[in-house]
DNA sequence: CTGAAAGCGCTTACAG
DNA sequence: CTGAAAGCGCTTACAG
């Protein structure tokens, strides 16, 4: 079959043509760029609107010679803390893979996460041979804005993945909305265990920085229970080693022994599946329904194991695509963007965790 | 920044050069056409191998007058049985929305999922003016496998979705493990309800034709409690109509008081849980828990209403979308495609499912 | 069996 | 402020 059988989409030679100008002319007016008197503009707008000009993202990628780069600001991968990052840095390459057939390019740069500093210093790289889009993980809410401030100025488009910072005019979020998966996680305790039973929420971090993400799933459960009578208790461990996990789970334990559930406000809900496996072993009667964040590979392995019993994850591999083709969207294609863009909220299990991702 | 600074990637204008030929005889043997001496073209391809030659996909299909053709071949919406298809149609628009710009044209045709003649009829129609590649739910086999027969003579590539009809030597197969999502379904079942209770399985379709598929989610389930002492009974309901599903219901909960827990086999779910509805505000001791399958309209709505717990989903649209996908990798990118690609079995809740697809 | 040339719809120097 | 021309890396008639 013959192309443009039909409709024959005009290009920039029957512009120029209609407008009687040269086509370098159609171009600058296309690009917005200076150098064409006012009256032949608005000439030759009237006609790419009469015309609903599409232009040939084939034609124009080959033809220029400009490489697009992104870049990327994501926590570095630290195997002694968590694999959860090497996801979304997948997406990303998977995103690359796929467009740099059109001469887009990705620039990694990565900080430490027990680091703010690193975070700041990093930025400052990224803003000395600026890309043109910038795709990040603002996990440090102060230095994020900051830096976002220098590419405003730059008029850089930024997009966040996996957590959000609001009225920061980014080209969108692309993430979990995490008291909706706060809330999820209470269901599941609602469908699993006996109602007058106790839940134990715990926030094991000792990242300040993110208090705020863990609060917001706090309060979705809670929000789950609202009207029932479920007793609930909260305990924060700021150290995240096991002894005191141990400790503290003891305690909290001792003090409630109707405790039927144990909800991890993060990834760290393995820790705390080898306290719970330990004490088991010694206490058989009592089983505690665990459930926490994230496809990490430890948190799988524990899920698979039986000693953790859901995983709400939220498709990071996914964040990091879709975080990438929506600059890709919007600098090539030129097309709007959705502002917001909460993922899936994922209930994985022993069952089908081997078909995640 | 410039293109191609550093690793020059080579093209055919180099080829040529290097063979001592002209481009066009280049392009001969890259395609693998007729007209080309043995030796000329041994001489070529050895460069092509040497240079790791990688076409410009983007100048590629610019120069190309030839439009690429998917023919789709996939159950006709009826808002009477079920809007499932929507789904795997929407995806495939997506996915015709992301490559028409480089020449890929889908061609819908639709079959009666309660006539197999006219998957027959429709699938010859796709014959007359064959596509160069066709994306098909094989819903009745033995037409599907005759049709398929076609398209291997014509050498077109074929691409299940939904359900697979194994050693047909498709392209490949994008939909879900039936029989993991039936064991996924037992999991959730042994969570929420006590383990001495009876699990009641029910087949509800007179298309015989699907009895095949709902087996294997059965099997997945009996697997699932292989080891336990869990009674199961299940039931087949030929005719969909509610009276008869009330009828064959009522006297199988009669039969069996022990019964906490349905699990259907499809999406007929919904019809189930309007039963359950009207037993249970007669019957208020009695707490059955609802699991069945798919994203339809009326599943979600019935969930959100808690007339369901649980659907089963495996990302419709994503099967539509990925199967377009892969035939355009084969065809335009000529990249390998997985043969099988298992989609997630997803636990759709009231609490998740406004963030799902 | 092989090659020279036009063209796909754009962008990019460069000249005026 | 404007235009003529070369070129991006391919494919496609057409000529020999």
């Amino acid at each position: 079959m013959k192309k443009q059988s039909g409709e024959q989409p005009l290009g920039v030679k029957e512009i120029a043509r209609r407008a009687n100008v040269a086509i370098a002319t159609v171009d600058r007016v296309i690009h917005n760029r200076p150098g064409v008197s006012p009256k032949t503009k608005s000439k030759i707008e009237a006609i790419i609107r009469e015309l609903n000009y599409q232009p040939n993202i084939l034609a124009r990628r080959l033809a220029s010679r400009h490489v697009l780069r992104l870049a990327t600001l994501l926590p570095k991968v630290s195997s002694e803390e968590t694999d959860f990052w090497t996801l979304p840095v997948a997406g990303i390459q998977k995103a690359e893979e796929e467009i740099k057939q059109f001469g887009v390019k990705i620039e990694p740069y990565y900080f430490d996460l027990n680091n703010r500093k690193s975070f700041a210093k990093v930025a400052k790289q990224i803003l000395k041979n600026p890309a043109d889009g910038i795709l990040l993980a603002p996990s440090f809410i102060e230095e994020s804005v900051s830096f976002i401030r220098s590419c405003k100025e730059l008029k850089i488009p930024y997009v966040f993945i996996n957590s959000d910072i609001p009225q920061q005019e980014s080209l969108c979020y692309i993430g979990p909305d995490l008291f909706r998966s706060g809330y999820q996680a209470g269901q599941l305790i609602h469908y699993c265990t006996p109602r007058d039973t106790r839940v134990l929420v715990l926030n094991v971090s000792h990242e300040i920085e993110d208090h705020h993400h863990l609060l917001r799933k706090e309060e979705g459960l809670r929000a789950y229970f609202a009207n029932t009578a479920r007793p609930i208790v909260k305990k924060d461990i700021q150290q995240t080693d096991p002894a005191s996990i141990e400790k503290v789970l003891t305690k909290a334990l001792q003090q409630h022994p109707d405790t039927r559930a144990v909800f991890v406000t993060n990834s760290r809900v393995a820790a705390v599946s080898r306290f719970l496996e330990k004490r088991a072993r010694k206490n058989k009667d009592q089983n505690i329904l665990l459930i926490g964040y994230d496809f990490t590979k430890e948190n799988v392995s524990r899920l698979d194991q039986g000693h953790i019993d859901f995983l709400i994850c939220q498709q990071p591999g996914e964040q990091g695509y879709r975080g990438i083709m929506a600059l890709y969207q919007h600098l090539v294609m030129k097309v709007p963007v959705e502002k917001t863009h909460f993922m899936p909220i994922d209930i994985i299990t022993k069952e089908n965790h081997a078909f995640y991702i």
